[in-house]
DNA sequence: GGCGTGTGTAAGAAAAATTTGACATCACCG
DNA sequence: CGGTGATGTCAAATTTTTCTTACACACGCC
């Protein structure tokens, strides 16, 4: 598949909003289990999941997840 | 969860190129079964696909899919 | 009528995502 | 020292996504 690699600033961006992961999990609808795993890149979120956390964040998918050889 | 239902323009991107389903499907590494069922919305791609299937599709992934209730 | 193409449906299995529960470490506070 | 909040790890279980295979229908062509 064309499962390309995706980097994500979950992290960078959480805590410049001052979030903790919890917190982040709750607002975004999931665990803080899959917070953990996300940042630490361990799987590609759902496009739902994406969606939920680019909001929390209050940025665009695109600004959050970015497929590897991605223009910042 | 936050599984917002999300809504996708994938047929209509898709027809707009003049793309076959086999065609988007190979082009996006997935298979045509995987196309159908984004077409229909059975469910809700992986990032990763989505992001695969927006750059087929020559948009951003925020432009193919949407979170119900975003601004179109 | 038969053939090739594009689309749709279904079932079962495999792979990946997400949850739940338990526990360890580190920093801060009293 | 003891308690609390934030982070990280492990494992098992559940749900969702994706693949594989097989079949059906409509359409244009010869």
């Amino acid at each position: 598949m064309a499962k390309a690699r995706i980097r994500n600033r979950v992290r960078e961006l959480r805590e410049a909003r001052g979030l903790t992961q919890a917190e982040l999990a709750a607002r975004s609808g999931c665990t803080r289990q899959t917070i953990i795993m996300l940042e630490k890149e361990k799987y590609v979120p759902s496009l739902s999941l994406a969606f939920a956390v680019a909001a929390v964040l209050g940025d665009r998918v695109e600004e959050v997840f970015q497929p590897e050889g991605s223009s910042g």
